[in-house]
DNA sequence: CGCGCGATTGAGTAATTTCAAATCTAGTGG
DNA sequence: CCACTAGATTTGAAATTACTCAATCGCGCG
């Protein structure tokens, strides 16, 4: 079954024996969605934490002159969602869509906190988590701050290689905060 | 003592008696800091996290060409390091100035796992923190991607009301990502 | 075959940076 | 108390970068 992707990226950072496994697992649920549906909307309540097994979705923020920006792409062993509402448990201010035919193993907040309080090795695995989120989302910024567009673009091929080949280019210029044109010269043989 | 400071930090998020308040301060070490000094340097081991007692401190890159890019302030009931080296045990990346002179707890990353080991609640606690970080993070991330200059300054004065008192106006706009001209200009009167 | 989506290209425009110089301010020493 | 200085801020003008708008191209799918 799929939930050996679920088990292995739990056991990168904490042991799990069967039975604790499938206790975990039991708190999750199984879902299967298509190319461009829609997991989540603006002012949805955010009930899930979706890990992903296949496929691939984006979450992102849509604004008054109605352009996408792209907060985070996830694949296979990334998790996604709206976290600020998550955890919180105020409305969605992100969507999420699925780029292309996903399945998804959702945790809701009280299911997580669940295991964290049942667990404490649960809950070292999401401290852990969460820091090593924390950690890329600092670069992400720095890269905004430091580095102009081309050098932007550059390393994130460089950390994505295959980026490209998942996700059409304009979703990859919105994930890097500029236009579709823009990222098209980039990458345009040097004049 | 200040170290009253630290206690109700911890007790937003959990409840601790003063037999374990004790034990847990005794993992941290005092330390005053003076303005203009540097407490951390790129290539330096990164052997703490910074919680602030009083003061204020940054955190910033310096590019090839020795422009700063500020990636966090920190003031009373911060913490402040440099994460990424800080979990990996790699060199430092980024530089952490005091801006005003602080009184700083810190914590080496070895007595944050041990507390966290020892006690499932402050591994609840420093997950939590970690949690509200990466939301922080990513709203700031959305305020670059969505929102132009005036709206990113104004978004960050309506966050922080007193940072000007705080910091000076160039750092403001290294944190903002743009030069302390464009800063000048948008806080000129309308011409 | 034709539609729709994604990608590219060109031209003009807007925003921000760069560089240079002038001004202001707080703290220091005489 | 005043003059001096270093740091911080402001202002102007030119250069650069990215955006907008418009048109075109390409391709896969039904």
């Amino acid at each position: 079954m799929m939930s050996i992707i679920l088990r292995q990226h739990f056991e990168q950072l904490i042991t799990l024996n069967d039975a604790e496994f499938d206790y975990l697992l039991s708190h999750f649920s199984f879902k299967k969605v298509k190319r461009r549906r829609i997991l989540l909307e603006r002012g949805d309540p955010v009930n899930n934490d979706y890990f992903v097994l296949s496929g691939c979705l984006k979450a992102y923020t849509v604004n008054d002159l109605g352009k996408e920006h792209i907060l985070q792409f996830a694949f296979k062993d990334w998790w996604i969602s709206d976290y600020q509402s998550y955890y919180k448990g105020t409305p969605a201010q992100l969507y999420i869509d699925c780029i292309d035919d996903a399945e998804v193993l959702s945790l809701t907040i009280a299911n997580r906190e669940k295991l964290c309080r049942e667990f404490h090795k649960i809950e070292y695995f999401f401290r852990k988590k969460s820091n090593f989120g924390y950690i890329a989302l600092q670069n992400r910024i720095l890269s905004l701050l430091n580095n102009n567009v081309r050098e932007r673009y550059e390393q994130l091929i460089l950390l994505y290689p295959d980026l490209l080949e998942k996700v059409p280019k304009q979703q990859v210029a919105s994930y890097l905060g500029i236009t579709r044109e823009t990222l098209s010269r980039l990458t345009a043989p040097a004049k």
